[in-house]
DNA sequence: ACGCCTTATGTAAACCTTTACATACATCGT
DNA sequence: ACGATGTATGTAAAGGTTTACATAAGGCGT
C-alpha cells in the first residue's frame, strides 16, 4: 500500500483482474465499461492508491496538462489577485499552472520556450503586452495562449482586460463633478495599449465637458513611481499646474503625491490625485487614494475560461474580453482649492 | 525548419547521421562522443531546431525537471521576492517552478498531493509551517522538500529561514537606544515558531537592559492587521500603556499604528512602533515604518539550493540556514514623549 | 438456426527518451 | 603479431499511458 515506487495501471489491472485498456477507460470513458467492472477497477484504484503518471500521460497525449504563466514581474501587485482566479479555474479543470516572469528580459524568456517547445505546457497567458520570445517565426508554433490585460503584439490572440476607457472616464467625471476643469494626464504612452486607452477615456471626458484638450498637462511616462515625480517636477518648471492630477496607474499616482509632497503641498486640499490598479498600497499610503479596481480574480477566471475553450475548441469564440472596472473613492480627491483655481 | 510538430531526437539523428544514442549522448555527455560527431550533432540540433520533449525524458528518468512550491498565500507580499530567488537558482539547474497556493485550505493541499504523487514535481518547497496533506502516512511518500521560514511540521525536513530572534534583538535594541523602557510586544504566538522566537529575542534584549520582564505588555496576535489593532484597544482598555510598540510583524505593525491613529496619537511623537520583514508597504505607510528586512531573495535562493543539494546527493548537509536579519530605519520610532515616559 | 449488430474487453503499437549492453575499431605493450 | 585495453558508436529495451484494431459474446430479427 505505501509501496516505495507508485502504483501503476497495470498494478491496478492485476487487482481488479481485467486489462490495462479496461483500467484506462474505467477511468477516462466510464460509459464504455460494464459496470460490474468499473466497480472492481475503482476498488483495486483505491486500495493501490493509484494515479495517473501525468509524464507518461501526457507524452502519450502529446500534450501536457500544464497551462504556462508568463509574467514581467511576479512581485507586481496587479500580479497576485489575478493568479489566484487564473489558478482557481485551472485547477477546476485538471490543468495545473506554471509561472515564469520574463522579468522584462528578452533572454529570459527564451527559456520559456523551450518548456513550450518540449510540450510542457499545453497553454499560454501571456502577461506583456509584447511576446517575450523571438517575434514573428515563433507565433507559428505557439500553443493556444490568451493575453492578460492587452493584447500581445501582433494580435491573433484572444485577451481579457479591463474596460481602461470607461475606467478613465469615470475617473475623470469625478474630477469634473468635484469642479477640477484643469485635469493633468500623468502617464501618456503611445505604446502600451491600455495605457493608450486610458488616456483616451481621459479626453472623452474633458470633451463631454466642454473642456478643451491642453497638451501642455499631458505628460509622458512608463507607469514607474519615478515617472510620476518627474512629471510633477517638470509641470512646476514648466508654472503649467493643474489643480488635478489624473494618474494612469497607482504607481505613478504615488510618485506624483510624493512629489508634491515633497514641495509641501498637502492633497486633496491642494491638489486631488487619482490612480488606476487600486494595488494594495493604495489603501495604506496617505491619504488613501481614490483609484480605479481592476476585477484581478474575474479576470484571472476569465482570461483562464478562454484559455481551456480554446484548448478543447480550437476557435476562440471572443477576440476580446472587457471586464467593467469600478471607481473606489478614497481621500486624495476633492473640490479645487481656491488658490488653485484661480489660474 | 518551422514544421508543425516539433523535431525529436530521431530527426536529429537522421540528419546527423549518426544513431539517437549518440544524438543523446551529445548533447548530455559531451565529453563521450568525439568532437567531429559533436559538431555534427550540433549542426543539425541547430537546423531542426530541436529541443528534448521533457515528458518522455522525465518519464524515462522517472523524475521530473519542475519543483513543486506550495505556499498558503500568493498575494502575501513577503512572498513574491522569495520566488523570484527560488525561480533564479532553479533555472539556473535546468528546473522549472510550479507553484500552488492552499489558501490555508487542507481540502486544496490534498489536490497537490496528486500532482507528487504523479511524479509531475522532483521535489518541494513548503512555505506553511504545516505540512499541507494528510500528515503521519504521506511523509514518507513525500519528494525531498524544503521548508522556508518555519521548520514543517513534524521535522525531518531541513529549512531556510531568518534568525528571527536575532532580528527581534535588533528592534529591541534599538527601541531600548532611544530610551523606551515600557516596550510591549505584540502578536505573541506558540503555534508559529518564527513568532516564538521573535518573542525571545524581545525577552533577551530586556534581560541584557536589566528589565524585568511585564507581561501586562506581551499580547497575542496572528500577525493580521486586525490583531494589531485589536491589541491596542485591549492595552488602552486596560491601562497598561507601553512607550513602544514592537511588533512581530508589520501587518501587526500597520494594525498598531491604525488604532494608534484612529485614537489621534501621532506617530513617532507619541508613541513608537516597530515591525518585522519589510513588506512593500511598509515605506508607503505613514510615518514610514521602522522594520527589519528578511532578505527575502537571498531565502528563496538557499531553499532552491538546498533542495537541489538534497536532489542530487539525497542527504542534507545541513538541516537549518539562518539567515541574517538587518534593522531599516525609517520614521516609526523616536524617543519615548515625555507625557509618557512619567507613567 | 443463422447472420448481423452492439457491447465489453483484450492486444499491441506508439509517444520520445535514456542507457545497459554489444560491437567495431584503434592503440599499445610485449 | 597478437591479445588486452580503451574509445566511439549502435541496438534495443524500458518507462506508463492511450487507443486503433481485433476478438468475443450476447441479443435480435428473420
Amino acid at each position: 500500500m505505501s509501496n516505495s515506487t507508485p502504483a501503476t495501471i497495470e498494478d491496478v489491472a492485476r487487482i481488479a483482474e481485467v486489462s490495462i485498456a479496461t483500467v484506462s477507460r474505467a477511468i477516462h470513458m466510464p460509459e464504455k465499461v460494464a459496470n460490474s467492472t468499473r466497480l472492481k477497477v475503482n476498488q483495486a484504484i483505491a486500495i493501490t492508491g493509484y494515479t495517473t503518471n501525468a509524464m507518461a500521460r501526457s507524452l502519450r497525449l502529446g500534450r501536457s496538462n500544464m497551462i504556462l504563466v508568463v509574467a514581467p514581474d511576479i512581485g507586481d501587485p496587479n500580479f497576485s489577485n489575478i493568479l489566484v482566479g487564473l489558478e482557481n479555474e485551472a485547477r477546476a479543470h485538471g490543468y495545473g499552472i506554471l509561472i515564469g516572469h520574463t522579468q522584462n528580459d528578452a533572454q529570459r524568456g527564451l527559456e520559456y520556450l523551450k518548456f513550450l517547445n518540449s510540450n510542457q505546457a499545453a497553454g499560454l497567458i501571456l502577461f506583456t503586452g509584447i511576446l517575450p520570445f523571438g517575434h514573428q517565426t515563433m507565433t507559428a508554433r505557439l500553443p493556444p495562449s490568451v493575453g492578460v490585460f492587452e493584447p500581445v503584439f501582433n494580435g491573433g490572440i484572444p485577451y481579457v482586460g479591463v474596460d481602461d476607457t470607461e475606467g478613465a472616464r469615470k475617473a475623470v467625471d469625478l474630477l469634473l463633478a468635484e469642479g477640477h476643469r484643469k485635469i493633468a494626464f500623468i502617464g501618456d504612452s503611445r505604446t502600451r495599449l491600455a495605457y493608450t486607452r486610458r488616456r483616451m477615456g481621459y479626453d472623452a471626458g474633458l470633451d463631454a465637458a466642454g473642456i478643451p484638450p491642453d497638451t501642455r498637462i499631458v505628460l509622458e511616462g512608463d507607469g514607474t513611481i519615478e515617472s510620476g515625480r518627474h512629471a510633477v517636477e517638470q509641470l512646476f518648471m514648466r508654472d503649467t499646474l493643474p489643480t488635478a492630477f489624473m494618474c494612469v496607474n497607482d504607481q505613478t499616482a504615488i510618485g506624483v503625491m510624493v512629489g508634491l509632497g515633497a514641495r509641501g503641498y498637502d492633497i486633496p486640499r491642494d491638489f486631488s490625485v487619482t490612480g488606476f490598479d487600486d494595488v494594495p498600497q493604495a489603501v495604506f499610503i496617505s491619504p488613501p487614494l481614490t483609484t480605479i479596481r481592476q476585477p484581478r480574480t474575474a479576470i484571472g477566471k476569465q482570461a483562464m475560461a478562454l484559455l481551456l475553450e480554446l484548448l478543447s475548441d480550437g476557435r476562440p469564440t471572443e477576440t476580446e474580453i472587457l471586464l467593467r472596472p469600478d471607481l473606489v473613492v478614497r481621500n486624495s480627491v476633492s473640490a479645487p482649492s481656491r488658490n488653485w483655481s484661480k489660474r
